[in-house]
DNA sequence: ACCTGAACACCGTTCAAGT
DNA sequence: ACCTGAACACCGTTCAAGT
C-alpha cells in the first residue's frame, strides 16, 4: 500500500523527465529490501546495487544513511492502521500496541533506530498513535505522562535483535542450549536447573498478550482511581 | 572487583610463564574497555591494539568475537549483587531489576547481546537471579512462567541504544527536536503538538521506578489470588 | 544537476607463514 | 604453542572529477 503510493508520487513528479532517479524511488526500493530482511541488513552499498547505481550517488539525494532510514521508517510506522475508534479504549490500546510490536519484530533493527532517533518521523508516529488512544480514554497531565512511560517500558525482548528468527515461536528458555551450558557449571544456576522442566521451550509470543493485558489493566485502574478523585473534588464545592 | 579476581587468577596460572598472554588477561582488558565505552564500541582490532598484539592473535585464544563477549558479559552480569534475602520479595525484586537495568544501561549493546545469545553466561545469570527471587516469593509452575515473561517484557527503551547518553537524564520527548519536526508537518501529529507542553522534557529515569512498581504490584496481586485459590482447594476435601 | 571512481578509515574472519 | 601479515569481503562517508 505504502509502496504503491510512493510509486505513483514519483511518477507524477517525474513526468517531464521519466528516466531520472527520484528520492521516492530510492525510498521505495529500500522499503522493499527492509520488508525482506529488516533494517539491520541494509547498507548503502546494497541499496545502491539494487538501484544499479553507486553507493556514493545516494549521498546526492540524502545527507546520510540516517536521513534515508528516517524516511523509510516513517513510512513503515505510518502504515500501521489505527484501530477502530468506537472500540473500548482498552481494546483499542491492546490492538494498537500488538500491531506496533508486530511491526517492530517484522523489521529487525527498527526499534533500535526509533530509540536512537527519537525525533524521527517513525518515532513521532509511534507516540502520536498511542497519545490518541490515551487522550480519548481520558488520560491527562501527570497520568498521561505515566501511561506513556509505562507503555514505553513495555518492549518485546526480540525487538532488540538484529536478525529475524527463522522459526515462528522463539523459545525464551531453550532446553537444549541451557542444558549444554548448565552441565559445564552445575552449581552456578541451581534454580534454573531445578525449574527448567517447567520453564523450558515456552515462547515469547504466548505470553505477549498476557503481559500486555496486565499493563493495560494497571493503566485502567489508575484511570478509575483518578476519575473517582476528580468527581469527589468537583462535587465538594 | 571482577577485574581483581581475573588478574589474580591469571597470575596464579601463569606463574611458570609470566610473560605469556592468558585468555583471562584479554577478558580483563576487554572488560575495562567495555566499562569505558560499552560493548557496541568494542572491535577485535581495538581490543588487540590495547593488548599490543594483532587482531588475528585473538583468534588463537577465542573462536570468535561472540565467544570473547560471552565471557566478558558473563563477568558483567555476575558482578551484579543479589539483594538481601531477608527483604520482602517485592522489595528484593525491585532492587534486583533496578540493578540489572542500571547495568544494561551502563554497557550499551549488552542487552542486545544477551537477547542475541540467550544461552550465554550473562543471559543465564540474569534468569537465575530473577528466578531465585520469584521462587522464594512462592511463584510456581504457570505463575512462575508468567512472572518471568512479564519481567522479560519490562525493558528500558534506552537499553536498545548503542551509545551511552552524555547527559544523565535522557528526555523521552525533547521539546526542541519535536517542535522542529512538527513544524514541518503541522497536521500529522495533532495530539503530540497539543500535549507537548505537558509531556515535554520528562525523563525515562523519573518514571522507571514508577513503572516497575506497577509491574511488581501486578505480580503480587497474581500471587495473592493464586494463594487464595490454593487454600480454598485444599480446604474443600 | 546528477552520478562515478578513488580513497579513507574502519569492520570480522581465514589462513599460510614465521619463531 | 603462540603470534604475524596478507588477504577477503564487507562497512559509512568524502571529494574531486566527469557529463
Amino acid at each position: 500500500v505504502a509502496q504503491a503510493k510512493l510509486k505513483s508520487a514519483s511518477r507524477s513528479t517525474s513526468a517531464r523527465r521519466p528516466n531520472t532517479l527520484e528520492p521516492d524511488d530510492i525510498i521505495a526500493v529500500t522499503l522493499a529490501m527492509a520488508r525482506k530482511g529488516g533494517l539491520a541488513q541494509l547498507s548503502m552499498r546494497r541499496i545502491a546495487a539494487e538501484l544499479q547505481i553507486t553507493a556514493t550517488a545516494l549521498y546526492y539525494h540524502f545527507h546520510d544513511k540516517n536521513e534515508l532510514l528516517d524516511r523509510v521508517t516513517g513510512h513503515i510506522m505510518e502504515a500501521i492502521p489505527n484501530p477502530d475508534q468506537r472500540l473500548p479504549w482498552t481494546e483499542r490500546l491492546r490492538q494498537l500496541v500488538l500491531l506496533q510490536m508486530q511491526t517492530l519484530l517484522a523489521y529487525p533493527g527498527l526499534a533500535r533506530f526509533l530509540v536512537h532517533r527519537r525525533d524521527s518521523a517513525g518515532a513521532l508516529r509511534w507516540t502520536e498513535a498511542i497519545l490518541e488512544v490515551l487522550y480519548d480514554a481520558g488520560f491527562r497531565g501527570a497520568n498521561l505522562k505515566r501511561a506513556l512511560a509505562t507503555l514505553s517500558f513495555f518492549v518485546h525482548p526480540l525487538a532488540l535483535a538484529d536478525e529475524r528468527p527463522r522459526s515462528g515461536a522463539v523459545p525464551m528458555i531453550q532446553r537444549q542450549l541451557i542444558t549444554r551450558r548448565t552441565k559445564l557449571a552445575p552449581n552456578k544456576y541451581p534454580r534454573l536447573i531445578e525449574l527448567l522442566p517447567e520453564l523450558a521451550d515456552y515462547s515469547y509470543d504466548d505470553y505477549l498478550p498476557i503481559a500486555l493485558d496486565g499493563v493495560i489493566a494497571g493503566l485502567a485502574s489508575e484511570l478509575v482511581r483518578v476519575g473517582r478523585t476528580a468527581r469527589r473534588k468537583s462535587a465538594r464545592p
